[in-house]
RNA sequence: GCCCGGGUGGCGAAACCGGUAGACGCGGGCGACUUAAAAUCGCCUGGCCAAGAGCCGUGCAGGUUCGAAUCCUGCCCCGGGUACCA
C-alpha cells in the first residue's frame, strides 16, 4: 500500500478536532489576522463544487500566516435565513428550521471532510434566536437614528399564489411556478435609509484594497450625480408641479416634452379626458413589466400623451407631457425633462413619436443622433455662446433667483426595502398601535422569536405567513395597556449577513454583539474571499451596517473588510430545450422544440408560428450525449439540447457535489485541484480532466519519503548532514518562489513550484533531512492531511500547524551568469550568456559578436541597440 | 439595455512593470521495466510548408512602439450582477 488518503485524511481530521488545534483566543501580545469567507446559505443541494475553490483559498492562507507567527481567526458559519427553506416547508409541511438543521448538519460535514482549519467553536448560525437577537438590536438602533421608515413600495404581487414573488421567481410578467400573471402593486413595508450614507459609502472606498472592478462597481451603484432639480408647471393645472432632476441644466431650453413614470402621482391628476383611458391602459400594462425589461433600451419605445402641456420655465412653451416606461418611479423623482437633442433614449423616444428635437449645445448633428457631449450653448437666449460647464453654473444662478429650482446632488442608489412577506426570517422587534404608533419591542423581550406555525403558506385574503399567529400578533402595550399588533413582515436574508463577521469575533457574547476588546483585536476583517456575484448588493449592505454600527460606537474602523478577494465562479453544465407547457402541467400534448426552432422576444422565448414557450434543462441521465457530440433528450431523441455553461444552481440542477471527488482521490487532492485549475479569480466550468495530475504529484511526495520494506511503510533513510549546495539551492529557490506565490494568492503557480522542487530533488542523490522537511512545510498549507502525517513520520510528535514557515537563504538565490535573448530587429534569433554583473558595453558587444546576429544583419549597420536588464538585447539595423 | 469580468496549444493554464509565448499539469505518441498489463521512469507533443539560420501564431480588424498576450480604437463570442436567489 502507498499513499493513502483515506486512512490518513479521517486520522488527521479528528486529531485536529480533538486536539483544538485551531481554537483561538484573544491575545494582545500576538499579531492577528483575520481570514474570512463569505459564509455559505446551507442549501438541501449540500455544498457544490464551488464552494471549496474559495474555503480552500482561505484555509491555505490561514495555515500559512500561522506558521508565519500570526494569531489567525478563521471562522466558518450559516446564512440560514431564506427563501429554499420556506418554500420546501410549503410543499412538504417540513418546518423551515427542521430543513435548516439538516442542511447545516450536511454541510458541515462536508466542510469538515475537506480539512480546513477553522475554529469551530465559534460557529454562527443567523436563524439562531442568540444570533438574531442581535440582528433585532441592530434593526432597533436603526430605527431609533431614523434609519428605517415605513412607505409604499412596489412589489411582484402574484393574486394567483396570494403571494409577493422575488424577482427571480418571475419570468416575463409570470410566475415562475405555473405561469400566473404577476404584477407590481404597491404594500407597506420597511425602508432602511441607505441613501443617508451613500456620500461615506463612496469616500470611503478610497482607503480599501479591493480589486478595483468591484470598488467601480459599488461606485456606479451610488451613481452620485450633480445637478439641477427643476420645477415645471402644468397648464391649466394651477397646483400640480412636475419636479425633475437634470445633470445638464445647460440644455432646458432644448427640453421639447417632458416623461412621467406611469406611476407618478400626477398622471391621474392631469390627463385630459380624451387621453385618460390610453393612459390607465399603459400604466396597467407598465404594472405587467419588469423593472429590467424598462430599463433596456434595445426594447422599442412605448409611451402615451397625457393630454397634458408643461411649461418650460425658461420660456414658457408649452411642451407636452408624456408617460413612459423608460422613466422609473423609484429612480430621481419619478419625471424627466426630455432633451432629445442631448439624450440617446430622449431622442429614440422623440424620432418614434415625431416630436421636435432642438439642438442647444453645439457639436454634433442632431438630426443624426443625440449629442451627449459638451459643447457651447446655442438657441439658449441668456445661456448662447457659453460653454457647458458655464452654461450649468448660469442656468443654476437663474433657476434659483427665480425660484424654479437649485443644485441638487441624486444618487442611483435607492433606499433598501428591508421586509418580506415571508415567515422565514427576522420578526421585526416591534409592534403597531391602532393609531400608527410604533413601540419597539423592550430590550429584555429580545429576542421576539417567530412563532411556531405548521401551515407556512401566505392566506388566501393576502395575509403574511406571521398573521396566521394570531396569538403571537397580538400584544399588549405594557405602558398603556392598550392592544399592539406585531409587524406582519419579516427581515430579509440580508440582515444576518451584514454583521456576522462581529460576531465571529465574540460568539458568546450574551450582553452586547461584540466586546469592545474583541472588536479592538480582531477588527477589521484582513482577507474577506467569497463570488463576485456579491460585488454590490452584500457588500454595500454590511458595509452600510458597519457606518451605522461605527457611529454607535459598537466598531472603531470606519470599514469592515480591509482587503477583499473574489473567487471565480466555477461553472455547471446542462442542456436547455423549450416546451410550450406554460403552466407546469405535463401530459401528452405537450410540444418540444431545440434552440435553433425559438426565437428570444424580449425575455421571451417563441416558437416559428410565435406561440409562448417556456425553457427547460436537463443533466445526463435525462441529457444523453450521442456519439457524434450531440446531446438528446434521453425521452424524446427528435430534440437536439443546447449546452449551457451557467453558474450552479437548484434550477438548472448542474450542481456537482465534491463528494464523490473526495471519495475517490482524497481531500488533499481535491484541494489541490481546486487550486491547481487556474487564478483563483477566473471563472470555470467544472470538469476532473486532470485531477489525476495532483493525485500524481502527491504519491510522488509520499515517495520522496516513504518506501516500502516487506510490505511496511517506513520512512527512507535520509542522508546525514546539511544538504548538498545543490539540495540547497533548490529549497532555497522553492521557498523564495512559493513564499511569494502565497503571499500573492497565486496557489496554482505555487503548485507547479511544489512540483518542479519534488521532481528535481529525485535526481539530486540521497534526499536530507533539511530538504524533505522543506517539502513537507511548504505543501502543508494546500495539503495538510498528507503534510501532517510525513511530519509525524519524519519524527516530530506535535501537529505542524504551528511550525515556522522556512525561510530561503539569499545568498543561495544569486545567479552567476545570466541568459539573454538577443533579438534582430524585434525577432528572437540567439540567446547569449554573459556573467550576471556583466555592464551593458561587454553585453552589446556578445550580442554582436553572434554569429546568428550578423547573418541576419545581413551586413546592415546597428542603429539601434536596446539592452533590457536581465532579458534580451534588440538589435535594430 | 446598463455595469463588471473573460477569450493564449487537443484541454486546464504560465508569462508578476511593454521585453525569449506556451512553465506546470491533463490528454496523446514513442521508449525502458514486465511473460503481459497496470503502476512507475525517460523522451517527444502550437500550426504550416518547399523542413530552414524558414514562415505563421495569444477571439476578429486596425493602431502605437525598437519590441504588444500585455497599451489604444472598433467589433464578435462567453460568464456574473442588475436592488425580493444567495
Amino acid at each position: 500500500m502507498a499513499y493513502d488518503p483515506s486512512q490518513i485524511e479521517p486520522f488527521w481530521q479528528r486529531y485536529w478536532r480533538e486536539h483544538e488545534t485551531f481554537r483561538v483566543e484573544l491575545e494582545p501580545s500576538k499579531p492577528k489576522y483575520y481570514v474570512l469567507d463569505m459564509f455559505p446559505y446551507p442549501s438541501g443541494e449540500g455544498l457544490h463544487v464551488g464552494h471549496p475553490e474559495g474555503y480552500t483559498a482561505t484555509d491555505i492562507l490561514a495555515r500559512f500566516k500561522r506558521m508565519r507567527g500570526f494569531n489567525v481567526l478563521h471562522p466558518m458559519g450559516w446564512d440560514a435565513f431564506g427563501l429554499p427553506a420556506e418554500q420546501h416547508a410549503i410543499d412538504t409541511g417540513t418546518h423551515p428550521r427542521e430543513t435548516t438543521r439538516r442542511n447545516i448538519a450536511n454541510f458541515r460535514k462536508q466542510i469538515e471532510s475537506l480539512g480546513f482549519s477553522y475554529d469551530w467553536s465559534r460557529e454562527i448560525d443567523t436563524t439562531d434566536p442568540d444570533y438574531y437577537r442581535w440582528t433585532q438590536w441592530i434593526f432597533q438602533q436603526l430605527y431609533e437614528r431614523g434609519l428605517a421608515y415605513e412607505a409604499e413600495v412596489p412589489v411582484n404581487w402574484c393574486p394567483a399564489l396570494g403571494t409577493v414573488l422575488a424577482n427571480e421567481e418571475v419570468i416575463d410578467g409570470k410566475s415562475e411556478r405555473g405561469g400566473h400573471p404577476v404584477e407590481r402593486v404597491p404594500m407597506r413595508q420597511w425602508m432602511l435609509r441607505i441613501t443617508a450614507y451613500a456620500d461615506r459609502l463612496l469616500e470611503d472606498l478610497e482607503g480599501l484594497d479591493w480589486p478595483e472592478p468591484i470598488v467601480k462597481m459599488q461606485r456606479d451603484w451610488i451613481g452620485r450625480s450633480e445637478g439641477a432639480r427643476v420645477r415645471f408647471s402644468v397648464a391649466d393645472h394651477e397646483s400640480a408641479e412636475i419636479e425633475v432632476f437634470t445633470t445638464r441644466p445647460d440644455t432646458l431650453f432644448g427640453a421639447t416634452y417632458m416623461v412621467l413614470a406611469p406611476e407618478h402621482e400626477l398622471v391621474a391628476r392631469i390627463a385630459s379626458e380624451d387621453q385618460r383611458a390610453a393612459v390607465a391602459a399603459y400604466a396597467e400594462a407598465a404594472r405587467r413589466r419588469s423593472e429590467r425589461l424598462r430599463m433596456a433600451e434595445k426594447q422599442e419605445k412605448t409611451g402615451v400623451f397625457t393630454g397634458a402641456y408643461a411649461l418650460n420655465p425658461v420660456n414658457d412653451e408649452r411642451i407636452p407631457v408624456w408617460i413612459a416606461d423608460y422613466v422609473l418611479a423609484g429612480y430621481g423623482t419619478g419625471a424627466i425633462m426630455a432633451v432629445p437633442g442631448h439624450d440617446t433614449r430622449d431622442w429614440e423616444f422623440a424620432r418614434h413619436f415625431d416630436l421636435p428635437i432642438v439642438e442647444v449645445v453645439s457639436g454634433g448633428d442632431v438630426e443624426e443622433g443625440a449629442f451627449v457631449g459638451e459643447g457651447s450653448s446655442v438657441n439658449s437666449g441668456f445661456l448662447d455662446g457659453l460653454p457647458t460647464a458655464d452654461a450649468k453654473r448660469r442656468m443654476l444662478e437663474w433657476l434659483e433667483e427665480a425660484g424654479h429650482g437649485e443644485a441638487a446632488v441624486t444618487y442611483k442608489l435607492r433606499d433598501w426595502l428591508f421586509s418580506r412577506q415571508r415567515y422565514w426570517g427576522e420578526p421585526f422587534p416591534l409592534a403597531h398601535a391602532e393609531d400608527g404608533a410604533i413601540e419597539l419591542t423592550p430590550d429584555v423581550e429580545l429576542p421576539l422569536e417567530l412563532p411556531e406555525l405548521d401551515d407556512f403558506r401566505p392566506s388566501e385574503s393576502g395575509d403574511t405567513p406571521l398573521e396566521r399567529a394570531v396569538d403571537w400578533m397580538r400584544v399588549e402595550d405594557p405602558a398603556t395597556g392598550r392592544t399592539l399588533r406585531r409587524d406582519r413582515n419579516t427581515m430579509p436574508q440580508w440582515a444576518g449577513s451584514c454583521w456576522y463577521y462581529l460576531r465571529f469575533c465574540d460568539p458568546h457574547n450574551t450582553q452586547a454583539l461584540i466586546s469592545p476588546e474583541a472588536e479592538r483585536y480582531w477588527m477589521p476583517v484582513d482577507l474577506y474571499v467569497g463570488g463576485a456575484e456579491h460585488a454590490v448588493l452584500h457588500l454595500l449592505y454590511a458595509r452600510f451596517w458597519h457606518k451605522v454600527l461605527y457611529d454607535l460606537g459598537v466598531v472603531h474602523s470606519p470599514e469592515p473588510f480591509q482587503k477583499l478577494v473574489n473567487q471565480g465562479m466555477i461553472l455547471g453544465y446542462s442542456y436547455r430545450y423549450y416546451d410550450d407547457d406554460l403552466a407546469d402541467e405535463g401530459g401528452p400534448d405537450v410540444s418540444r422544440f431545440s434552440s435553433r426552432e425559438v426565437e428570444e422576444d424580449g425575455e421571451t422565448p417563441r416558437a416559428a408560428d410565435g406561440r409562448e414557450l417556456k425553457a427547460r434543462w436537463l443533466v445526463p441521465p435525462e441529457a444523453q450525449r450521442e456519439t457524434d457530440g450531440s446531446w438528446r433528450h434521453a425521452e424524446h431523441p427528435e430534440i437536439e439540447l443546447e449546452e449551457v455553461v451557467e453558474k450552479m444552481s437548484k434550477s438548472r440542477g448542474n450542481v456537482v457535489s465534491p463528494d464523490a471527488v473526495i471519495a475517490e482521490f482524497g481531500a488533499d487532492s481535491m484541494r489541490l485541484y481546486e487550486m491547481f485549475l487556474g487564478p483563483l479569480e477566473k471563472d470555470a466550468p467544472w470538469s476532473v480532466d486532470g485531477i489525476q495530475g495532483v493525485r500524481r504529484f502527491l504519491e510522488r511526495v509520499w515517495r520522496t519519503l516513504i518506501e516500502d520494506s516487506d510490505g511496511e511503510e517506513v520512512l527512507r533513510e535520509l542522508s546525514t548532514g546539511s544538504s548538498s549546495r545543490d539540495q540547497a539551492r533548490l529549497a532555497a529557490r522553492a521557498v523564495q518562489g512559493v513564499t511569494d506565490d502565497l503571499d500573492a494568492m497565486r496557489f496554482n503557480t505555487a503548485i507547479s513550484k511544489l512540483m518542479v522542487y519534488t521532481r528535481e530533488l529525485a535526481g539530486l542523490g540521497p534526499l536530507s533531512r533539511e530538504c524533505a522537511e522543506t517539502l513537507v512545510l511548504l505543501l502543508a498549507p494546500m495539503a495538510p492531511h498528507v503534510s501532517e502525517e510525513l511530519w509525524r513520520r519524519l519524527g516530530h510528535e506535535q501537529s505542524l500547524a504551528y511550525e515556522s514557515w522556512p525561510v530561503a537563504d539569499a545568498a543561495l538565490l544569486v545567479e552567476a551568469t545570466q541568459r539573454l535573448a538577443v533579438q534582430v530587429n524585434g525577432k528572437r534569433r540567439d540567446e547569449i550568456e554573459v556573467p550576471a554583473d556583466a555592464d551593458e558595453e561587454s553585453i552589446r558587444a556578445a550580442a554582436l559578436a553572434s554569429e546568428k546576429v550578423q547573418k541576419h544583419l545581413q551586413g546592415r549597420e546597428p542603429r539601434k541597440l536596446i539592452v533590457v536588464a536581465g532579458r534580451l538585447v534588440n538589435i535594430v539595423g
